[in-house]
Formats: structure tokens, sequence, C-alpha cells
DNA sequence: AAAGTCTGCAACCGCTTTCTT
DNA sequence: CAAGAAAGCGGTTGCAGACTT
């Protein structure tokens, strides 16, 4: 047979929580330690199910729960967690030290998601939501190559997408127009030259100080990590700034990778000390458009609903076979 | 100032997985 | 091995406070 109910649910007290209720929870857990909510509730003279004590303690009263509001890295932690694991909560969670599942899922629905709507993209997909991108304004462009862009229509980049629905929200059709022809450069170029088998760098105008700080990088990126043929990476060689959709997945030695615009190659190869980032990074574009003349639409503000984050440098795809749920 | 609406979040609900007997 | 409860988890709700009309 299985176990005795952990409760008799007539007479439970629910709702929310008093400060008495609190101290006794809090009392027992510091001599007992967490668990067994089965009985706990009796124990600790509380009359409440062991469930509900079990949530009081994990969302509310451990000692190691960071309050306050979301900080900007965190927040572009959660985006890009989410972007790879979906609504899997307690896992974001288990990458934010101090967060709850319930936090972040509160956060992410009160917060994120709706910006993330606001924007023009799909919170679910991360990807722009192409019912709200006003395409005529685009195409009827009298600046714009339109048979450019049926050129390259198999070639759709979610990136240029979603950059193309925020300025076009923007109704600044000169940077629009700007940073189409400058994507559409890069991506002729990538045509032509047939490489980057694994790896596509995706250009952004970011300036370095809005890359992940140092914290943040190194949840992500710890000394110790690996990457796909088990060697361990330099730290200083691993990238300034979390990949867009994949951010736990670092490049092999076989990726390559090319700054916008450039015809320069990067191979990434953790025993060379040739080859850093910032190389890449650093690499003159040979576009004649600056990418940066969108900076101030693409610019994190670090106001309170403007923040967005394009935090994006390189975008990794995710290697043939490779398991989520076994990495996760 | 009052009523209505919106927002944020703690807590609950219900389903699935894990564990105990 | 099976039954059934605990634990874990994501979705949803209810309510207090903030904001708008």
């Amino acid at each position: 047979m299985g176990r005795s109910p952990c409760c008799d649910k007539n007479g439970l007290k629910k709702g929310p929580w008093t400060q008495e209720e609190d101290l006794k929870l809090m009392e027992y857990v510091q001599l007992h330690g967490p668990g067994n909510w089965r009985t706990l509730p009796k124990n600790a003279g509380l009359q409440r199910c062991g469930k509900s004590c079990r949530l009081r303690w994990t969302n509310y009263l451990r000692p190691d729960i960071k309050r306050g509001r979301f900080s900007f890295e965190e927040e572009e932690t959660i985006i890009q967690l989410h972007s790879v694991l979906g609504n899997k909560w307690s896992a974001i969670a288990a990458r934010l030290p101090g967060r709850t599942d319930n936090e972040i899922k509160n956060y992410w629905n009160t917060h994120i998601r709706k910006r993330l709507l606001r924007n023009g993209i799909d919170p679910v997909t991360h990807t722009p939501r192409l019912d709200l991108l006003d395409l005529s304004s685009i195409l009827n462009s009298a600046q714009l190559n339109l048979s450019n862009l049926l050129n390259l229509q198999t070639l759709v980049n979610p990136e240029v997408l979603k950059l193309a629905t925020l300025l076009a929200s923007s109704s600044n059709q000169e940077n629009l127009e700007m940073l189409l022809n400058n994507q559409m450069n890069q991506m002729n170029q990538t045509l032509n030259n047939q490489q980057l088998p694994n790896c596509i760098p995706i250009a952004t105008s970011l300036p370095n100080s809005q890359l992940l700080n140092q914290e943040s990088h190194n949840q992500y990126f710890a000394p110790d990590m690996v990457n796909m043929n088990n060697q361990i990476i330099d730290e200083s060689l691993m990238p300034p700034c979390l990949p867009d959709h994949n951010p736990l997945i670092l490049p092999s030695e076989s990726d390559q990778f090319r700054a916008p615009g450039s015809d320069i190659e990067h191979k990434f190869n953790p025993t060379s000390q040739n080859f850093n980032f910032d190389s890449v990074l650093s690499t003159p574009m040979s576009s004649p458009t600056p990418l940066n003349s969108s900076s101030t639409l693409v610019n994190s503000s670090n106001t309170d609903d403007d923040r967005e984050t394009y935090c994006s440098m390189f975008k990794f795809e995710i290697p043939e076979g490779f398991e989520f749920d076994d990495f996760i």
C-alpha cells in the first residue's frame, strides 16, 4: 500500500499567511531543516496542508531568496533561457540564484511577455509576429531593392525581421531602409562565400558596456565549461555575450565566425592564442552603412519599460541530435 | 472623492513524476 | 510489482493597491 495521507484537508487554513504562521514555519525549518512536509504542519503547530507549507517556504521564507526588482542582467538571462527552455520555470530558476520559479513565472507574465508583444515579438517562439509587421511600407519603399528581397526569400533572417518590426513600429522609415539594405549586403556576402557551417554571426550595434556583466557571464561560461568536443574552454576565449537563441551551446572547433560585413574569417579554436572574440568584433565592416546608424532605436535605455535587449553577437545553430531534456 | 479598471504577485489548483510501503 | 501519497511543476485565480476616469 501507499503512504498515509499527508494531511486531513478538512479544517485546514487557506489563503494568505500571517506573520505568526510564518514565524512558526521558519522556526521549525531552522530547527529541523526543510522537508518531511507531511508531518511538518502538525509538529510546527500549523493548521496548514504540508503542500501549502512547502510552497510558502520555497517561494517566500527561504533565506536565500533574493528580494526586489529583477536586474537588467537577470531579465536578459530569463529571455535567453526562455527562448531555449520555454516555460520550464524551474529550469530557468535553477540558473538564477535567489529567484524562485514562481517569481520568474510571474515576472515573465507581467513584464517581459508584455514587452515582447509590444515590440512585435512572439513570446512563445521569440520570433517576430509577421501579422503585425507592416510589410507594405517596407515593400513600397522607393530606395529598397525589392528584387533583392525576393531573391532572398528562402533566407529569411529572423533577426532582420525582428529589428524591422521594431523599426517599423517606430515609423522611422529611413533607419528601416538602412538596416534592411545593410542586412541584405551581409546575407549576399554569406551567400556568395557559402561558408559558416555551424555558426552565423548576427550584426548588432551594441557597445561593449551592454554585454553581460561578469556575474551573468560566469553563470554560462564557467571556467571549467567544455565545448562539444569535451575540451575545456579558455575563459579568455569565451564570447563576451550570450548567444541569442541558444545560450548554453558553445562553439566547437569547426565553427567559424565572421564579423558582419567583413571578409575575414575567424575559426574558433580553444587552444589557439590567436583567436578571441574581440578580434571578431573589432574587424572593420565593409558595408558602406554603419550599422550603428540605428543605435538610437536598438540601444538599451535602461528605463523601466523599454529596456530592449540586444545582446546577441552570435547566433548558434543547435547541433543535430542534441537533446535539451538530456542537457537539462 | 468615488467608482471603475488595471497591475502585480502570493497562493491555490490540478496534473505528472517520484517515492514509499 | 502495484497502489497510492508526496513532491514537483506549470497554469490560473483572487485580492490588495495603484491608477484612471
